[in-house]
RNA sequence: CGCGGGGUGGAGCAGUCUGGUAGCUCGUUGGGCUCAUAACCCAAAGGUCGAAGGUUCGAAUCCUUCCCCCGCUACCA
């Protein structure tokens, strides 16, 4: 029955999330939601398209998170590779197969790159020196050595780099190294590792990139980047227990580097996908078949694995499809800070999904997605894109045309009539949606994208306000009702180009709609132009999507709020060990003062929050201090106190705080204030 | 130092590749409407597009120089 258009074969993964920890919103806007959003309007458009995940379960973060939390790496791996897969699922990512990396199809697949390598002796075999841990029996990961920087003599350098003064050395090059593990220094031992010479392919990925002028900027950067250094070899094994074993007799201990396997990850949960349809060779049909369309949609710090190492090894093994497109993105960062998984500090799938319904958050991902550069989220900017865009102009435009349907027509969509200036305006505006939507889906600007399936509901506010209805209603319900059927048509339109973006709305107001069949196996270029017939009942109208409370809002911003001010407290167990003793140095930098002061009172609209101004020898200063709960603001004037005078000032509630009162607080949160015991006069320093 | 990213009305951002009336959301002000989830529509105010030069009939956009901010440290995409 339908006209067969030529499909497009296309096969796009997302980056394997690391199954060592949950997932957070940062993962979901940079490689899952544009990637889904952009599979699903390919299955709208009749495409075949397959979309592979997985969890990448190898690797020595995954063995050392089992070590501290005193289980095997299995149960690592299992508990976060259900709870992803889940959180995925909740969210909507409708991956076609979400595999792991620990199954026997993806050894199998890792084992056999590497032994055609190791036969058409494109190996090289290393021998060389690493820290070896006695105590915990393992070669350390340049990671987990750290040591004095040869250079600057910095005691914190890292086994590959200093930071403080950026120089590269070698690990063994460290004076005095110990392990992060056990704190132990290592011994050097000899090993031997198999490289993948990166440089032979160096002209190859030249011409690779350089055959696509139309990838994302950021890409491009990163990659020319890399070649302009030159490519150098890279180990592919590593000395560890955990991962895909080598192939070889002589390498009984070694599994290959995560680098190397985890990207092959994308072919094994293929395969896997193909076996579970009931055809194992399908894998074939996208993986080496020029005429598919592989796409990887990452991270940036994913940039030169996937378009310079994978494409490097795709071409060593032959016969393989090369990425067509690797639309990476930038990192989101949570209101204002950096996430931090060690901190805590980030927005958890499943918290966030027992709190709000996933398309909201589906929403102001891609209105914000950080596509070329890194964006911001805040909880603030979520509730108004909720309630003022999703809510106040797309589901109030469904929700007006529903129900007045429903109270003037008994639900039934009224019969059409000859169409006027604005009929032709709003009908023209629904045809050509599908084609804006989707041009720029096809070149992954997603929030482009969505900003023109919002114009469509835009304009259709605008029209329903200019026809007037509940005007013509009383007058010429003809009129009306013709306007009604329009409004319908539109919302049928709405429904289909909100499916990539809003799945689980467009399934509600596809029912609504009382439409037959699955919203999510529509026809993309049907909308906007297939009509629903006058006579046809629809559903009994309901809220589409809800507003979100000031109140639910507030409570995440506490939570999060929280978290930013207890760094080192909590997960952190190794730095904070570390950092627990300070030196002179570091305490002389803090500027301690005795002040006066002069008044105090509460800051409006807060629990905590005190204003006080304090003099500090000839100086005046506001210091907004979170002390209300226990101190009354009156109790405090004259007094003496103890400030921090150097603190960078810093924004509370819109007003400048210079500085910070000190105050003793016990584990109940009562607090009490420092001061001195007779009068020194104020601008005295503590010392 | 080097590499990368950024500097656009009060806030947050788009537009820069492919020069041609500076756009969006929020906020503010005024008006309209009352079907709708206090939602919707219209209008106004508000910008030397970091600075200076250059190319051009024409530059936010291309070129040069300079200034400022951020990342390149963290088991974070």
């Amino acid at each position: 029955m339908s006209k067969e258009i030529k499909k497009e074969k296309i096969l796009v993964t997302s980056a394997l999330p690391y199954a060592n920890g949950p997932l957070h919103i940062g993962h979901l806007a940079g490689a899952y939601l544009p990637a889904d959003i952009y599979v699903r309007y390919q299955r709208l458009k009749g495409n075949d398209v397959v979309y592979i995940c997985g969890s990448d379960e190898h690797g020595v973060a995954i063995t050392i998170r089992a070590e501290q939390d005193g289980v095997q790496p299995k149960q690592i791996i299992d508990r976060f590779h259900e709870l992803n897969k889940r959180s995925f699922e909740c969210f909507g990512i409708s991956f076609d197969n979400y595999s792991r990396t620990s199954l026997p199809i993806h050894h199998e697949t890792g084992q056999e790159f590497f032994s055609d390598f190791y036969q058409k002796g494109i190996l090289k075999k290393k021998k060389e020196k690493q820290f070896y841990d006695e105590a915990a029996r393992m070669f350390l990961p340049d990671r987990y050595v750290e040591g004095t920087c040869p250079n600057c003599q910095f005691p914190e350098a890292r086994g590959d780099q200093c930071e403080k003064c950026g120089s590269d050395f070698n690990q063994t090059e460290l004076i005095d190294p110990k392990s992060k593990i056990t704190g132990k220094t290592p011994v050097l031992k000899e090993t031997f590792h198999w490289y993948f010479p990166l440089g032979d392919f160096q002209e190859g990925l030249k011409k690779y990139l350089d055959s696509h002028p139309e990838w994302k900027q950021n890409v491009k950067n990163y990659c020319y980047g890399w070649l302009k250094q030159g490519l150098k070899d890279r180990a592919i094994t590593r000395d560890l227990q955990w991962g895909v074993k080598v192939p070889l007799e002589e390498a009984r201990d070694k599994v290959l580097y995560v680098w190397f396997e985890a990207v092959l990850g994308y072919i094994s949960s293929t395969k896997e996908w193909a076996q579970k349809i009931g055809e194992p060779d399908r894998w074939r049909d996208y993986w080496q078949n020029e005429n598919c369309k592989l796409v990887h949609f990452i991270g940036k710090d994913n940039i030169t694995f996937h378009a310079i190492m994978f494409p490097a090894i795709l071409m060593a093994k032959k016969g393989y499809t090369l990425p067509d497109s690797v639309p990476a993105n930038e990192f989101l960062n949570i209101q204002g800070d950096k996430v931090s998984t060690s901190r805590d500090y980030a927005v958890w799938l499943e918290d966030y999904l027992e709190n709000f319904p996933p398309d909201s958050m589906r929403y102001c991902l891609a209105s914000i997605a950080p596509e070329t550069k890194d964006s911001d989220f805040s909880w603030k900017d979520f509730q108004t894109r909720n309630n003022s865009e999703l809510v106040g102009i797309l589901g109030n435009f469904i929700n007006r045309s529903l129900t007045f349907i429903d109270k003037h027509f008994d639900g039934r969509v009224p019969q059409q009539k000859q169409h006027d200036e604005l009929d032709y305006w709003i009908l023209k505006q629904i045809s050509e949606a599908p084609k804006k939507v989707g041009d720029q889906l096809e070149r992954f600007r997603v929030r482009q994208a969505l900003k023109a399936f919002m114009n469509v509901a835009r304009d259709a506010n605008k029209y329903f306000n200019d026809k007037e209805p509940w005007r013509t209603v009383k007058e010429d319900s003809e009129l009306c009702g013709a306007t009604l059927n329009i409004c319908v048509q539109v919302s049928k339109t709405l429904a289909i180009l909100m499916e990539p973006f809003l799945p689980f709305s467009a399934e509600k107001l596809w029912a609504l709609l009382n439409q037959e069949g699955d919203i999510h196996g529509q026809n993309w270029f049907a909308a906007g132009k297939e009509f629903i017939p006058a006579g046809h009942q629809l559903a009994k109208p309901e809220i589409l999507i809800s507003k979100i409370e000031d109140k639910v809002i507030a409570a995440e911003v506490e939570k999060l709020k929280a978290k930013s001010q207890t760094v080192g407290k909590g997960e952190g167990k190794v730095s904070e060990e570390k950092s627990s003793l300070i030196s002179f140095a570091q305490f002389k930098n803090i500027d301690l003062r005795v002040a006066r002061v002069l008044t105090a009172e509460r800051v409006e609209n807060t629990d905590k929050l005190l204003r006080l101004e304090v003099e500090i020898g000839e100086e005046k200063r506001q210091i907004i201090a979170g002390m209300a709960e226990f101190l009354a603001p009156e109790s405090m004037i004259g007094k003496l106190v103890i400030v921090v005078a150097n603190l960078q000032p810093a924004k509370i509630r819109g007003l400048e705080s210079q500085g910070m009162l000190l105050a003793a607080e016990n584990d109940s949160g009562e607090l009490s204030l420092i001061t001195v015991d007779k009068e020194i006069g104020t601008g005295a320093k503590i010392r």
